[in-house]
DNA sequence: TCGTATTTTTAGCCGCATCTAAAATTATTT
DNA sequence: AAATAATTTTAGATGCGGCTAAAAATACGA
């Protein structure tokens, strides 16, 4: 495992969340969109990360992980998925405040740091996001999950994840009640804008716009 | 409070640990050697950090700390030795295991962070090797320290830090007894070579060289 | 005190990660 | 199928932090 520096680990682990979604390729603009950099910047580093074999990159064709890629951002996701359930389960963040510590302690590379890290938290399974933490060989366990925007009327679901760590989204959702865990049941669809009309926990009704619920991700529940 | 980079964090630390010995001007080459760097990679540093006015440099004549530096490293300090504390007492490293890890984990700048940190572990006021922690003005509870080496046949004092942290001394510790808090009294100085003959805890008696008796500080014990 | 040894600084280089502007390529529209 | 638009890459800078070799300043010994 060769030793990478912060700036070619952020590279890979948006390289992996942007293929999460898109399925396939990335383009150069995409990766400087997520990491708010400049194109030229992007293509500079492609060209790196493809020399040391960890991307797939042919020019003007958007790249893909190889399987070392993949392996070396799965370790970085790991780490950083540690750090945040340690600064909301032990320093008591709330999970809108943790996304820029956590993005730089996951670049303090030590495996033995990290492994000692994982045993005292309890070898957490998920991040306070409700991300899967994946384990030291770079393995996730994945449930099925769906977007709740591709719920129906009558679907009942389990919110597992969050699609969108930004602190204004997850405010929001601590506002209204919204939190990993909670069950749902669609009520309604509205067809004009794609709204839906849920209800929380059996209890409380709540409308949530299109854009909202396309970045909740649900565990479907028979119902 | 100005941010400052890795490399300026490091020379900044590296510049207080040799003024405390020291005193008054550090040179160059002290830098230099501590840090394991080249004189002229140092040279260039200082120039750095005297523009932002953090040190008192005037050329070939050595340097000190202004008094903004001076709390800027102690704020590094106080993130270096938080984070040490962190490892042994709840990741249960050993003592000689953590200056690497902590040496990056100090450069996580943020500020609540510290103070959450500092919360967690219960406000601690020293580290793992018996150094102060300095409060989160920068301040430091000093307390009167002597290093062993200067005691006389007969004198009793408590072990209350070393000063010097590479692995090879603290397994050494470890391996003849010796520990933070224990109770030594001189019982003999070999006039030769400056050794001593020293009871632990009133226990076991101990032969260490003077190479070992001026790297571990004492607080006078009335005997 | 003067010449040599040591220390420190400067000059010039390199790799990294970023940028802007221009060129090259690919995609879209008419 | 051109012409135009959008995307991507390259060219050429910059700042950082390191290096070696050479020059400058200081310290020291005869
Ligand atoms: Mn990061
Ligand atoms: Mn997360
Ligand atoms: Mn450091
Ligand atoms: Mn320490």
């Amino acid at each position: 495992m060769q030793k990478l520096t912060a700036a070619e680990e952020n590279y890979l682990k948006a390289i992996y969340r942007l293929l999460e979604e898109d399925l396939e390729k990335v383009s150069t603009n995409e990766i400087a969109a997520l990491i708010q950099t400049k194109a030229a910047s992007v293509s500079d580093m492609l060209r790196k990360l493809a020399e040391k074999g960890l991307i797939d990159y042919k020019k003007y064709r958007g790249v893909s992980l190889t399987e070392p890629g993949r392996k070396m951002a799965l370790h970085i996701i790991r780490r950083n998925r540690l750090w945040e359930v340690f600064l909301v389960e032990k320093l008591k963040f709330s999970w809108d405040e943790i996304g820029n510590i956590a993005e730089e302690l996951e670049h303090v590379n030590a495996p033995l740091l990290v492994r000692r890290l994982d045993e005292y938290l309890g070898f957490p399974k998920f991040d306070p996001h409700g991300d899967p933490i994946p384990d030291e060989f770079g393995e996730l366990s994945s449930k099925p999950r769906v977007h709740l925007e591709a719920l129906s009327p009558g679907q009942a679901a389990k919110i597992v994840a969050v699609n969108n760590s930004s602190a204004a989204f997850l405010k929001y959702l601590d506002k209204v009640g919204i939190y990993i865990g909670a069950r749902v049941i669609v009520l309604d669809q509205i067809e004009f804008d794609g709204s839906l009309e849920l209800l929380i926990d059996g209890q409380k009704t709540l409308h949530v716009s299109r854009e909202v619920s396309a970045n909740i991700l649900v565990m479907l529940q028979p119902s």
